[in-house]
DNA sequence: ACAAAAGTGTTTTGACTACACCCATGA
DNA sequence: TCATGGGTGTAGTCAAAACACTTTTGT
């Protein structure tokens, strides 16, 4: 099959080589003011025009699955420097209703502070949703979104992938909160803290929120080489 | 693309529609005194021919990839009953030499015990190897293998499918030998009886092995309600 | 002063560890 | 009677839970 692309270097059209019958679809997770949300895109044209699915595409003949996704993400959000990870293939038969398609689900956590002061989304039929928010997607995309969810929910309590989705600089109380989103669970706001310091996945950058109008709180970041460490050889997270 | 395959009913040759370009393939592990083994199939034709890897085959074009993976076992085992789950795509463009083929991966545990007994494994071409005789196999099947591993370890200390791969009635030790064998760990016997029976999992048979030359261990069982329960919501086997 | 969140301290409970020890059975 | 594995008991340690409390900052 060939499809059309547009070339990043000269910004023109080019015809390329893809997979038949098998794409990828990316579930992007932001995290913002407290939560979790995704970024979904508006199809504009054929049967499922002006319904909403995940950001999707072809796999190119000469290039990994891992790069298609890449490659998608990049063209959406501008962003190279993103946590991706591969789901698994989802391949009802009926799941595509023009054709037999298998697609392959991958997962994203962005840094939405980061990514708003960039560049990046030129698709203006873009939008993040909260998880309530979300409806009715085209084909099977509800339920690649609620496995990559459930799948995030597992992940994020053996190793520190979480934290992709915060700013550089963050408080105790944004990990806090996002751990609580995530997993829709209380937490206790004393035991995390020590839980989460004793890690020694923090780095105290010895500065401090401003402008809130409460006790100002200390800002961290991480340990690239800890941050490593336990995201090889896992960590226990049961909060 | 058109495949030949062997009706189940008539025993005859029949015709079908398989998908291009994807294939599946299954890592089956087994359990067997004391060792951790997997299934692999001598290639008997093409390029490959006399090497070894794992079993797979083609997706029919009406048949889901789960679908695909179940009769590509029972065709090779007799097995219906298996835990079989879902690893990934493995879609790097090089890693099959006569063109683009994406493999989606499964990996199954089955109960090497009852199946012996049983039919199963017309394939005369099939074999068990423990992990350390598993050398040279085609294509990117040793990634395949070691990613499955890498999974499986995961997996087996967050739900207890590793019990799959036991008999139907087995002993304490026999448990504890699947998990030393598994996480490539030693464990301690007394606290290993308290904590795997603290869980609640095990019905006591009110039966003990016969003719050991120590003392009878009693036999146990799964709890099918706990077994579901836990498998679930996950349980934590930090061991 | 008050609201709001930062941050510390303390008690209790219960799990995990390490290791000593006794029991049953066939060779 | 010895080797082998089955099976129980216990003291010490450490992490987690629950919750009361003090501190800092903007309004």
């Amino acid at each position: 099959m060939v499809k059309k692309f547009i070339d990043e270097e000269s910004g023109k059209v080019v015809e390329e080589k893809v997979m038949n019958a098998i794409t990828i679809d990316c579930v992007i997770f932001g995290f913002d003011q407290g939560k979790l949300e995704v970024l979904l895109v508006e199809h504009g044209s054929g049967i499922s025009k002006g319904k909403w699915g995940l950001p999707g595409g072809w796999i190119k003949e000469d290039e990994s699955i891992d790069n298609a996704a890449h490659r998608v993400l990049q063209e959406l959000t501008g962003i190279e420097d993103l946590y991706l990870e591969q789901l698994k293939a989802f391949g009802d038969p009926k799941r595509f209703p023009l054709g037999r398609v298998i697609t392959i689900g991958y997962y994203a956590l962005i840094k939405k502070a980061d990514y708003d002061v960039k560049a990046g989304f030129t698709a203006s039929d873009a939008k993040w949703y909260t998880m309530d928010q979300v409806k009715d997607l085209i084909y099977d995309h509800n339920e690649i979104l609620s496995y990559s969810l459930k799948h995030l929910r597992n992940r994020v309590r053996q190793a520190p992938i979480g934290f992709n989705l915060l700013p550089e600089k963050f408080t105790l109380l944004q990990i806090m909160q996002l751990y609580q989103e995530v997993l829709n669970i209380e937490l206790d706001k004393p035991n995390f803290r020590r839980k989460i310091l004793k890690m020694k996945l923090l780095v105290d950058l010895k500065e401090k929120e401003k402008n809130v109008s409460h006790r100002a709180a200390k800002l961290y970041k991480f340990d690239p080489e800890i941050y490593k460490q336990l995201t090889d050889k896992g960590f226990n997270f049961e909060i």
